[in-house]
DNA sequence: CGGTGGACCTGCTGGC
DNA sequence: TGCCAGCAGGTCCACC
């Protein structure tokens, strides 16, 4: 579900929330999620006082007081709410932090593809899944010679370099295909017949779809929610994303799908070379 | 090493 | 109406 631009979402909706609670308790319903939650997790979080809400690429870092952080990862289907108390708690809810407030943070994920651990902070960024993270793509050194670098020793298509997280930390499947769409590329495309202009020119798009979708505060289809369980908007301005058949927004030709890998790929055939 | 394809889960939709 | 195949925002691992 969530990439860069509704994981940063979720975290501005909930840091102003979070920011300065205390956590009273955490209950574990269903510990069974990509990997195991461990059971000393709640013991470790009890009577912690959270410091701010952070991002990594596409996992959420809470803060906490004793120089520990609380990471989440949403896989596909996760949501992370800040609710009242007496909300009624809904099938797939796997974790309750209840906070100094009376209020809670939820962890929801139907599928249970995603991940909640805690870390030393100073060992935030040897933890396996952050340590092989390619720059965030508003990092100052995100630019064309970055991915030139990748993009001409690589054989993949265009549309899978971008889902590298090692490559560019936070990019995922609709985001991918939005930005190749926004500089004419076919995401079939091979990273490596790719000319240096245009590999300049889709390092400049990056961060411009991702702070456009911030701006309208994420994509949501079917399950995707903001801290505050709101809808997102950017599924409005999408250009090619789940628009198989529907007429292209820059010329007369249809939106096209193709399955790539275990992901569909959309483009234009006729603005996308 | 680089690249591909399947596995991990549940739920929704569309075709028959 | 009911059933079943196909598909979904992500990662990780086995295999070539």
């Amino acid at each position: 579900m969530p990439e860069l631009p509704e994981v940063e979402t979720i975290c501005r909706g909930l840091q102003p929330h979070l920011q300065g609670r205390t956590i009273v308790r955490v209950d574990v319903l269903q510990p069974r999620l990509r990997s195991l939650v461990e059971p000393a997790l709640p013991g470790r979080l009890q009577d912690e006082t959270i410091v701010r809400v952070g991002r990594r690429a596409k996992y959420i870092l809470i803060f906490l007081a004793n120089k520990t952080v609380w990471v989440f990862h949403l896989g596909m289907s996760g949501k992370l709410i800040h609710v009242d108390a007496a909300t009624p708690l809904q099938k797939h809810d796997h974790m309750v932090a209840t906070l100094d407030n009376g209020r809670e943070l939820r962890y929801h994920d139907p599928r249970r593809f995603g991940l909640s651990v805690v870390v030393a902070e100073a060992r935030l960024h040897e933890m396996p899944q952050l340590r092989h993270l390619g720059l965030d793509p508003f990092d100052s050194r995100f630019d064309g010679p970055y991915l030139h670098a990748f993009t001409k020793r690589s054989a993949r298509r265009i549309r899978d370099l971008l889902l590298d997280q090692q490559v560019v930390a936070g990019v995922g499947n609709i985001y991918a295909n939005e930005i190749l769409f926004r500089v004419g590329v076919r995401p079939t495309h091979r990273a490596c017949r790719l000319p240096r202009g245009k590999v300049e020119q889709i390092a400049a798009m990056i961060p411009k779809v991702l702070r456009d979708a911030i701006r309208w505060c994420g994509t949501s289809f079917s399950d995707y929610r903001d801290a505050d369980d709101n809808f997102g908007e950017f599924q409005k301005r999408l250009r090619v994303y789940d628009r198989e058949g529907e007429k292209c927004r820059s010329c007369p030709s249809v939106i096209k799908r193709l399955p790539l890998g275990n992901r569909s790929v959309f483009y234009c055939p006729a603005c996308q070379v």
